[in-house]
DNA sequence: CAAGGCTCCTGATAGC
DNA sequence: TGCTATCAGGAGCCTT
C-alpha cells in the first residue's frame, strides 16, 4: 500500500522521466480513474493533450505536476495523482502490451520511446486536472489545499503538530492516519512508529506529553526515511513502479502483519486487532492498552 | 466544527 | 470442484 515513502519514489520516477515532456494523446480507459475530474475523461483528455509536464511535487500520499502555462508567472492547471490502495505509474515502452489494469495512457510528442500509464487493480486511485491554490508557485491543486504538510516537508510545523495533538479529543491511531493534521502516514507507518514509540493506538492522543510527541513524530520520520532509504535508492529503470506488494518495504517491517510472531525488542507474541475495518498490529508487552480499553 | 462510521473496488484466500 | 465470506484500506462524504 502506497504511503509517504512509496509516493516520492513515484515522484522522482515522475521527475526523471517525464517531466519536460509534452502530451501528445491520452486515453482514459476506465472512467473511475478520472472520477475526481468532474468534467469528465473527454474534458480530461482534451484539456491535457498539448501540455508540457512542469516539476512533480508531492504532498503526503498526494503527487501532483503543474502544467507549464508560457508566459505566466504561475501554473494555471496541475495534474494530481492518487495512488490509492493499488495504483501505480509506470513508464513503459510504447509498444509494451497493456497491463491487465491499465486505466489511463499518456503519449507524448517526443521521439522518446516510452509512455506514461496508470495502471490500478482496485481503483481507488486516480489522475485529475484541478486548478491552483491561487498564488502558490508550485501548482498545490485546490482539491487538496485541506492536505497537510507531511513530516519529511521542511516547512512541517512541529509545534502546531504537537498543540493539535493535545487538543483533540481521538485516540493517537487516528490522529496519525488524519490527512488534514499530518500528512503521508498511513495504515503501515502508523503501527510501524507506534510500534517504536511503544505506544498503544488507542491511547488518547490528550495524554500524549511534549516529548512523547515529539519522540513519536522522530520515530514517524526515522520508519519513513528508512523505507525511502531502500526504496528510493531501488529503481534506475525506465520501469517506475510502485505496489506495496514489491517486496523492497516490508522486509525491513517490525510491526505490520507481524501476528503471532514474536516482538524484535521482548519476544512477546505480536497481536492483530480489528481496527476502523482494518488491522492495528502490536506488541501487548511493549505497547500497554490505555486505562479503559 | 469535530469525531467517527460508511462506502467505493477487485483479487487472494479460507472455509464449507 | 465451486461457491460464498472475509480481508486488504485511502479518503471523500455523511451523520451525529
Amino acid at each position: 500500500m502506497p504511503e509517504l515513502p512509496e509516493v516520492e519514489v513515484v515522484r522522482r520516477g515522475v521527475a526523471q522521466w517525464v517531466s519536460g515532456r509534452t502530451v501528445a494523446d491520452v486515453a482514459v480507459l476506465h472512467p473511475r480513474a478520472i472520477r475526481r475530474h468532474l468534467a469528465g475523461p473527454d474534458d480530461f483528455a482534451a484539456q491535457l493533450t498539448g501540455r508540457t509536464l512542469g516539476t512533480a511535487h508531492r504532498r503526503g500520499k498526494y503527487l501532483w505536476v503543474p502544467l507549464e502555462a508560457a508566459g505566466q508567472d504561475a501554473p494555471d492547471l496541475s495534474l494530481l495523482a492518487h495512488l490509492g490502495m493499488s495504483g501505480q505509474l509506470l513508464v513503459q515502452p510504447r509498444e509494451a502490451p497493456d497491463e491487465k489494469h491499465l486505466r489511463i495512457r499518456v503519449r507524448f510528442a517526443d521521439t522518446l520511446p516510452t509512455e506514461l500509464r496508470f495502471v490500478d487493480q482496485r481503483t481507488f486511485g486516480g489522475l485529475s486536472l484541478h486548478e491552483p491554490v491561487p498564488g502558490n508557485p508550485d501548482g498545490l491543486p485546490d482539491v487538496i489545499a485541506h492536505i497537510a504538510r507531511d513530516p519529511l516537508d521542511p516547512a512541517f510545523d512541529e509545534a502546531a503538530f504537537h498543540t493539535a495533538l493535545r487538543r483533540r479529543r481521538t485516540t493517537v491511531k487516528r490522529a496519525l492516519l488524519d490527512q488534514s493534521l499530518i500528512s503521508g502516514v498511513g495504515n503501515i507507518y502508523a503501527d510501524e512508529a507506534l510500534w517504536r514509540s511503544r505506544l498503544h493506538y488507542d491511547r488518547p492522543t490528550a495524554t500524549l506529553t511534549r516529548p512523547r510527541s515529539a519522540e513519536l513524530l522522530t520515530h514517524i520520520r526515522e520508519v519513513m526515511n528508512e523505507a525511502l532509504a531502500v526504496g528510493g535508492t531501488s529503481f534506475d529503470s525506465l520501469y517506475v513502479n510502485v505496489n506495496g506488494e514489491s517486496g523492497y518495504f516490508d522486509r525491513s517491517l517490525d510491526a505490520y502483519g507481524r501476528e503471532d510472531e514474536p516482538c524484535r525488542r521482548c519476544g512477546t507474541p505480536m497481536r492483530r486487532r480489528p481496527w476502523m475495518n482494518r488491522s492495528s498490529y502490536f506488541c501487548p508487552r511493549c505497547q500497554r492498552p490505555p486505562r479503559g480499553v
